[in-house]
DNA sequence: CGCGTTTGACCCGCGC
DNA sequence: GCGCGGGTCAAACGCG
């Protein structure tokens, strides 16, 4: 597992295509019986290339600002929430090679967790800075996407949130033809939310992910997403649209930890309510994330 | 008991 | 070669 993900940030391209050409990897785009046909198969090579360009490359700063343009015809609605959507993501995102940058603030309830299961795996203190920089993974374990977690030192109220790497299980649905896909979640009755999200089953996860499986590939994967997020967060919660950040962005914006009044309280106990196994809600590891920045 | 966090040790690249 | 700092590992720990 381990040297999955070390070849991962090594090569992810090369790894993606590789997965993606391995009609024996759960990613495989390859008919599963006929690898014969790779040549006649919808996924040639310049198929793929554009596909994984397509996932890989990321938004553009310009394509991230215009999702968040998306949120201010909100604006004439009642107050609250565009507003705070506006003020708590700081609008600073830079990219540098693959890492994303993203800077916002926290107004005490830190909005540092962006829908997606992540486990910490080291803390450490930066020189000259009083903040502690915490170091979290994805849950998933064929997912190399990371992240850094940090306060800033100069405004104690705004995060500096490095993501690295991509969500691979987000990706995979992209790479399914619509048409030749045989949903195998027909056989559940019910989509129960709760069951839905276990991120443990890759599987599960990615018959999941499968059902929002975007039709349309020439779209970009941030209107894409931003389209799903309109259309399919308010219906599902939790929904699938699992991590590239162009799908963080717009679901950040979106859905804020709804300030509750209580908002100190997702920060004042140290674990959130097991209540909910959810690993796509807001709340799951919200508290956890708010937390190790080192308060 | 399982899962996630904590935290010191370890690794590695880089500058001197 | 050495020290430093950032990144990661993994055993111990805590919580539900």
């Amino acid at each position: 597992m381990e040297e999955v993900m070390r070849t991962w940030s090594d090569g992810l391209e090369d790894e993606l295509l590789r997965e993606l050409l391995d009609n024996q990897s759960p990613f495989s785009v390859l008919p599963e019986s006929t690898t014969e046909l790779k040549t006649s198969s919808p996924f040639d090579e310049e198929t793929v290339n554009r596909l994984i360009s397509t996932v890989y490359s990321g938004p553009t700063i310009g394509d991230i600002e215009n999702a968040l343009s998306v949120t201010n015809p909100n604006l004439d609605q009642p107050q609250q929430l565009p507003q705070a959507r506006i003020s708590m993501l700081d609008r600073s995102l830079n990219k540098v090679e693959n890492k994303y940058t993203l800077k916002m603030k926290s107004y005490g309830n830190p909005m540092n967790d962006d829908g997606y299961k992540w486990r910490k795996y080291g803390q450490k203190s930066i020189k000259n800075s009083p903040n502690p920089r915490s170091y979290y993974r994805c849950t998933n374990p064929r997912c190399s996407a990371k992240k850094q977690v940090e306060r800033s030192r100069e405004e104690p109220e705004t995060f500096i949130i490095t993501y690295e790497g991509l969500h691979l299980h987000f990706a995979y649905p992209y790479f399914l033809p619509s048409q030749s896909y045989v949903n195998p979640s027909t056989k559940k009755p019910k989509k129960s939310i709760s069951q839905a999200q276990e991120p443990q089953d890759h599987e599960t996860q990615q018959t999941k992910e499968v059902q929002e499986s975007p039709e349309n590939l020439a779209t970009s994967p941030l209107l894409i997403t931003s389209e799903v997020c309109l259309q399919g967060w308010d219906k599902e919660e939790g929904m699938s649209s699992q991590g590239l950040l162009e799908d963080m962005v717009p679901f950040m914006i979106r859905n804020p930890p709804t300030n509750t009044s209580s908002n100190s309280s997702s920060c004042s106990s140290y674990h959130s309510p097991p209540t909910s196994p959810s690993s796509l809600s807001w709340s799951t590891n919200y508290s956890a994330t708010c937390f190790d920045i080192g308060i």
